[in-house]
DNA sequence: TCTATGCGGAACGCTACCGTTCCAACGGAA
DNA sequence: TTCCGTTGGAACGGTAGCGTTCCGCATAGA
């Protein structure tokens, strides 16, 4: 937060030094390490010192980044590329619904990153500080699903007066419990019949 | 699983001994303050030697009774009653619905329990023994649901080849997602609204 | 009353991580 | 080529939990 990597190296530091800047490879050895070592250990269980250890760098190389673990992982979170990319406009309701859905399930299938965020999930009621850095991927998932309803709406497939939020509940919610939580699987038939009965919720939607 | 409180205090201790058999006030001491702890520093934080002192009891009463961590979790999670009374016919497949929401809501409002519950889905991928002493949860969720689409069944609201896997989903994960995951608020109008599109849902899943 | 056992409390040795500090060596910009 | 900051590595004192062991006391059944 108020020690993001750029206040820890000032670019004057980059620009004046006569020497040598903070080598990108360590920086990215730091990274790809920590969130490694996340997945295997939890937020509650993972050890700076392991993380550095795992990366083939000194502890003085990382504590030189961050000054702790919240900052280092609100930072990394918050360099993680958003790729929301797909403005996706499929035709229909139910295609659009696929679509994200299987955005969804792209996402929840790598092992490192369910395991993350469901153990994020837990983190975030004993440290605050964590919800600020997955904000933006919240407000990214909640534009996207409102671009999704923006288009029904237009096919006059939903009501105007669609409850957007509980729609936002109904679209992420079964595929997040199915696979993060209950560790279940998910083919293309399910995926396939979970769009067209999510679609049926959301025409039935309406204050 | 192994080491069960019955295991560590054989029956015939009690019978054969002329002298004191474990004190209760001491175990429900340990439990509560296991859970208490449990809920405040998560699985992974979670220190025996704390949850003794929080006791105010000896770290010695607690290993008496538990070999470790895990043993001690999976002992208490099992004794937790499974208050499943309702065998709900409310007249219609939205009121059934609205009866096992408001009873999940129930379930999810207590902070403590909204927690360890988050925190033990992120917990399971490490310690495996530890979805073991959910399933009986899990099936009970199940029986639960199951009973209330044999009504719908009967009643003729849903078909007959509707995919109980999915229902279940549909019909828990939105309410635990919006309330345990985002931390927010399900007044009564939610409660009911969310019934009548699952039941939306419900009707148009069909194999 | 006698007696066996659980009791709280304290201490044991061990391991691990924190956050800091020092060092000699390396390497890129001027 | 010079020079200066970053590098990996090692060590520091401090905190903390683990799982065990030992006390002297309290207690409840025989």
């Amino acid at each position: 937060m108020e020690h993001k990597r750029s206040d820890v190296i000032p670019k004057a530091a980059r620009v004046l030094s006569g020497a040598a800047v903070m080598r990108a490879d360590v920086t990215k050895a730091l990274a790809r390490s920590f969130f490694e070592e996340w997945a295997r250990t939890g937020y509650a269980g993972l050890s700076l010192e392991r993380v550095a250890r795992a990366a083939g760098v000194g502890k003085a190389a990382l504590y030189r980044r961050w000054p702790d673990k919240v900052s280092m992982a609100s930072d990394l979170l918050s360099q993680v590329g958003l790729t929301m990319t797909d403005v996706e406009e499929h035709g229909s309701l139910e295609a659009d619904l696929q679509a994200v859905l299987l955005a969804i399930r792209r996402v929840l299938r790598h092992p490192k990153v369910r395991r993350i965020l469901t153990d994020l999930h837990g983190e975030i009621e004993r440290t605050p500080a964590l919800e600020l850095a997955i904000r933006p991927f919240q407000r990214a998932r909640r534009e996207r699903i409102n671009g999704l309803i923006d288009r029904a709406i237009e096919r006059r497939e939903v009501s105007p007066s669609v409850d957007r939020e509980m729609a936002a509940d109904l679209i992420a919610a079964p595929l997040y419990w199915r696979i993060a939580v209950l560790g279940g699987r998910s083919d293309r038939a399910y995926i396939e019949r979970l769009a067209r009965i999510t679609g049926a919720a959301l025409r039935a939607n309406q204050a």
